[in-house]
RNA sequence: GGCUGGGUGGCAGAGUGGUCAUGCAGCGGACUGCAACUCCGUGUACGCCGGUUCGAUUCCGACCCCAGCCUCCA
């Protein structure tokens, strides 16, 4: 049975979805204004494989990721570039597909974007006010009463009292309480800006995500998630929001996945310590950074190093190298490891387990090819499958083993011709040249491997 | 200051009240012209101090250290 830890009550439960059958799923997406970092990698992965889980345990999924492309930080970059902020997002939208589909995630089954949600949005602004849980600010901002919400800080386990808003910024003097957070904010002058009841303006950051999940999934649904960053203010924001305009409770199970740390510091925007997915995929194989961000349990701080990124491709060479040469088509699941799979990832998806398992069927598949023994289907098989379970080894064999990083390419032709010269070389005895031959590629990466079938190379 | 997590072998990273995680790296052996791949074997690991227990890395308490949130953040 699949146990989910649950941020809201801080222990594993037994999932129980509101729909036999059905998961509802809605996890914050990114604010497109920029390339995305290792850090959105890392998260989107996450709930990518809780996606892909679900469905393997046989539920029909509606996964919902939001894109913010209305915020403070797309009008000052648009500024900056001297264009319109739809040109800001476009651009970056269409970027930040290309990086999470080489990182192997599936698209959502919906994406929706603030832009195209203002009547859901002012409708919820509406409601809120017209309950008393929100007021009109003196220049046609409107404010969320934080006071007026008794269960306030019951997601982030803050006290209302304890919370030292305004610290460290400037509080809007128009708030009644320095608590009270922004729904809606007048435009300025030359700001893009929506109509509403209370004038031209935008919306603040949290009202978006609790419109766009009311109208992808309804007033209450099973899961959200996003990064722990996330957890306050922004969705303690979402449950004030939520709740007190539908009336109901919002989300049954909140989930958040740790973050990434650079020299045990957060990779953040702000911190400028940041390496985007764009650059890290020049250099590494994108399913090896898949790898590397699935590598310890998704709620764990995860360490980005170069040295923690060549640790992943080796270890994910090994699995394609056993799956070489193998018809993974011609077995099938080996119920055991199955068994082993789903208990691993029924542990609020226990992914480091799972991969182990991984490499256990990997050396019980490499000991059944030496034996030749009829075994070693069922064990390609149960590799492929669990692999693919988790987005990983969807690629033919070669086709990893033969491929590299996104900048640099190789001249088939050019190792296929040095390898039969070898070849004839080592037919002649003439083991000098041969390893030469061998010592060159090798100092371009290829690795030369003989066997009793010929030899083949793949990239180190 | 308040609220959360966490400290496991050279590195990464699961887990458990009393036999093995797993991967990378290392060492020994087999295979190989030599390698690579692979297989077999191989490691006095659980922050510190107390307590509970026949027995604790695992439970309890104190302490030290690290990270996240309390601004925008995945």
């Amino acid at each position: 049975m699949l146990h989910v830890y649950n941020n809201l009550t801080r222990q594993k439960e037994a999932f129980k979805p509101i729909t036999e059958g059905k998961v509802g799923m809605y996890v914050c997406g990114i604010t497109i204004y920029d390339y995305c970092h290792v850090g959105h990698g890392r998260t989107y992965v996450a709930f990518d494989i809780i996606a892909r889980y679900f469905e393997y345990l046989g539920y029909k999924v509606t996964y919902v990721r939001n894109v913010t492309d209305i915020d403070d930080k797309i009008i000052h970059r648009a500024n900056e570039n001297e264009e319109p902020f739809e040109a800001v997002t476009e651009r970056y939208e269409r970027l930040m597909h290309e990086d999470f589909d080489a990182l192997g995630l599936r698209q959502p089954d919906l994406e929706p974007h603030a832009t195209q949600s203002m009547p859901e949005i002012i409708d919820i602004i509406q409601t809120l006010i017209d309950k008393g849980f929100a007021y009109e600010g003196q220049h046609g901002d409107v404010y969320y009463s934080v006071s007026k919400f008794d269960s306030y800080g019951k997601l982030s386990k803050q006290h209302v009292e304890d919370l030292r808003s305004g610290e460290r910024v400037e509080v809007a003097e128009d708030k009644k309480d320095p608590l009270d957070f922004v729904l809606w904010k007048p435009a300025k002058p030359n700001e893009p800006s929506w109509d509403s009841p209370w004038g031209k303006g935008r919306p603040g950051w949290h009202i978006e995500c609790s419109a766009m999940s009311k109208q992808c999934l309804g007033d209450q649904f099973d899961i959200h998630g996003g990064g722990s960053d996330l957890q306050f203010p922004h969705h303690e924001n979402e449950i004030a929001q939520s709740e007190a305009a539908n009336g109901c409770q919002f989300v049954n199970y909140w989930m958040h996945s740790g973050m990434v740390q650079v020299d045990e510091e957060k990779m953040s925007k702000s911190l400028g310590n940041f390496f985007t997915i764009r650059e890290v995929l020049k250099v590494f194989r994108a399913e090896s950074v898949r790898f590397f961000l699935m590598s310890s349990h998704y709620r764990s701080q995860l360490n980005y190093t170069e040295e923690n990124l060549k640790a992943a491709d080796a270890s994910l060479e090994r699995l394609y190298l056993a799956l070489r040469d193998t018809s993974p088509e011609k077995g099938s699941l080996i119920a055991s490891y199955d068994e082993k799979f789903r208990v691993a990832m029924d542990d609020d998806f226990n992914t480091p387990e799972a991969m182990a398992l991984l490499f256990e069927v990997a050396r019980e598949l490499n000991r059944a090819k030496k034996e030749q023994d009829d075994s070693v289907h069922d064990f390609a098989a149960t590799l492929k499958i669990l692999g693919n379970a988790l987005g990983l080894l969807d690629q033919s064999p070669v086709e990893f083993l033969q491929s590299s990083s996104s900048s640099s390419s190789v001249d088939v032709e050019r190792i296929e011709s040095l390898i039969e010269e070898r070849n004839q070389a080592r037919k002649d005895k003439n083991f000098a040249r041969s390893d030469e031959i061998r010592d060159l590629l090798l100092s371009e990466g290829i690795v030369l491997e003989d066997s009793r079938d010929g030899t083949t190379w793949r990239q180190e």
